[in-house]
DNA sequence: TCGACTATAACGAACGTTCGGTTACCACAG
DNA sequence: CTGTGGTAACCGAACGTTCGTTATAGTCGA
């Protein structure tokens, strides 16, 4: 069993319970080990495990969602494919998000500054496609600002009523509303 | 030393901690009474305080903020009004909604149907407003759940990010958009 | 035989909770 | 006014459990 095997088996535990809620005990039968053989894979404990969890959630929103990728499209179209990629990254509302999970709680693993330069840095992605398509800065950023929050307002509601349709309805509004 | 004094004490050791997070420690510490004391008010532990501080936040939500009232003012009004009691209620984004974080922590305190059931009561209300406003049904629905989405999506970030202007500039934008 | 891996069993600390008993307060009989 | 009884409020100390963590030892392919 390698690591990142391992990490996958333990995200959905972090995820459903949070980081308090997610005991040693549940992490190690998430993985099918003895809470011991866990430490044999990350000796900094739950610490690690949340802490490894949390960057790798962080990166892949940098790297695969938050990504103005295809500079050949338009500017709308980049903006679609974010909102799609967000949707992956949450599996359709299925799934949550747990730097927002993490931040809530004030885990231990948290670094808040970190995570409010990271959303603001998002934000300035976002806003320098709503420019590229025509906004004026500051409506540009406003567009980007109230795009981010509607995607985790959605994804936040969809896991309080566990109705990940909630979020896929919201994210088909946010494209639609791209077309205008 | 009256139990509303005390649930006014103990409720921002949940908010800040979240359900887990919150120990009676900490609780009986923010009422500055002993363990032993909290538990001759509250008999049930601390299940029973978070549970009465969840009933407490969903009535002030129901009952101060999603309420169609000034049956005088025009559905925009009525809408503005609306986001100004949710701001209220937030505490301008510097305190958080203890039925999302719950919610979120999966908290055993948490009737999650209920959960769902209310928040769709809620949508309906801000629907029929935008019913009232000209909107045809569907658009009206639609309409409703962005502005819950966009709401409780503010006030996340603006917890994640521990920059309460993020919510209060959501607010102010989500009152714009009404004027249209 | 060695090192990577897993498991059993236990650790001290913190958890939520309860017990036994002390204080503070107030009604009322003397 | 004094004294007595009852009750609500409160607390220190401990309960049993679970927490995160670790010491120790066994398994097994290389």
């Amino acid at each position: 069993m390698d690591k990142s095997e391992l990490l996958a088996l333990l995200q959905p535990t972090f995820a459903t319970y949070g980081f308090n809620g997610a005991s040693v005990a549940r992490l190690a039968a998430a993985t099918g080990l003895g809470k011991a053989s866990l430490y044999h894979h990350f000796p900094g404990g739950k610490n690690e495990i949340a802490g490894v969890l949390l960057r790798q959630a962080v990166e892949q929103l940098q790297s695969k969602v938050f990504v103005a990728s295809g500079k050949r499209n338009s500017p709308n179209e980049r903006l679609a494919g974010m909102i799609d990629r967000f949707s992956e990254y949450c599996n359709d509302g299925q799934s949550y998000c747990l730097v927002a999970l993490f931040a809530q709680e004030q885990a231990p693993v948290i670094d808040q500054p970190a995570i409010a330069e990271q959303f603001a840095a998002w934000r300035t992605v976002l806003a320098q496609c709503y420019e590229a398509d025509g906004h004026k800065p500051k409506a540009a950023n406003r567009a980007a600002a109230s795009l981010v929050n509607t995607l985790y307002g959605a994804l936040l509601m969809a896991r309080m009523t566990d109705e990940p349709k909630l979020f896929l309805q919201a994210a088909k509004r946010c494209k639609n509303q791209l077309l205008n």
